[in-house]
DNA sequence: TCCTTTCAGTTGCGATATGCAACCTAGTAA
DNA sequence: TTACTAGGTTGCATATCGCAACTGAAAGGA
């Protein structure tokens, strides 16, 4: 297999690949955060977002789609839909928390509002970072892009 | 200010906003990716990652522009030319390495190849988590989202 | 009951963005 | 001097986006 064989797989078998097929979209990320800050309704996305109706239904059905959100009617009043997260759509916290970090360190310069903090304590959570296994924190240098298979024979050599 | 107001203007704040303006074009994330992994140069990107090259041309453009690569002739072949991170870009690691993880996790089901090792222990990297401010792995149900000046009037209430 | 409003969409249509293939220009290699 | 390479650009077709207007079912009020 040639060199760019090689790279051309590692694409096509990336995670990124993957997850960006299912929230890469334009509005998606932001949806999310709505999702996240509480919002549940169809015309709460659309007012606060101020995302095209067409746009917003289509990408909640992706979402719903995917599982990354739920769609309930109300029992209460039959016109209403609640879109929450489902367990796949939180573990999207760590994507959107990284997101908005760099952001605000590296565009719009200063924290955004609401801030996420821990419950009991009151302080805000830390910056996300790369751990190594035993919860290190450490840069690129420290770290090392290896093959799944050549780390396999590393290991069992040693 | 009403509450519709009050919501929109976090949403314009948001550094997910400001972050999805540099970054948040289709292929962006993937070119990024390329570029971590060591792909240098046009003809690198364009077929390792199939993007069109009008495209790529575009994405890389704004990616200098953003501060996000640097682009420099090669001194020793002048038709070659060097796309390689700032600290800005490298900064994006944690953003990369969540929305890979949850790609492996959610949807492709496995995990990708190559993997990014600590390169002292050889062990690959722990998965991204959110932590509070004294470094506890913390789960979306032990935090809460806090108007930043409500925070602040709490802290001087204490 | 009839009228109005709300909610969650859908439809039509023009403006952007994307993708493909062919072409271009400077520089290198034989 | 001919061929080839690197890094684009151009033209054109298709897909996606965004706005505004419309729909249809369900409340709510007089």
């Amino acid at each position: 297999m040639s060199r760019a064989e090689q790279l051309r797989e590692v694409f096509a078998e990336c995670g990124i690949g993957a997850a960006l097929e299912v929230v890469g979209e334009r509005w998606s990320f932001l949806i999310l955060r709505g999702a996240f800050n509480g919002l549940r309704h169809f015309e709460e996305f659309q007012t606060n977002l101020g995302i095209a109706r067409n746009i917003l239904s289509n990408r909640l059905g992706r979402l719903v789609e995917h599982g990354i959100l739920r769609r309930d009617p109300d029992p209460a009043d039959r016109r209403k839909v609640t879109y929450r997260l489902t367990d796949k759509g939180r573990d999207l916290l760590p994507v959107l928390l990284s997101l908005r970090q760099w952001g605000e360190r590296w565009i719009s310069g200063h924290p955004s509002n609401p801030v996420l903090v821990d419950r009991y304590t009151r302080k805000p959570i830390a910056p996300m970072a790369v751990r190594s296994a035993d919860g290190r924190e450490i840069s690129l240098r420290d770290m090392e892009w290896v093959d799944r298979d050549e780390l396999e024979r590393e290991s069992s050599a040693a």
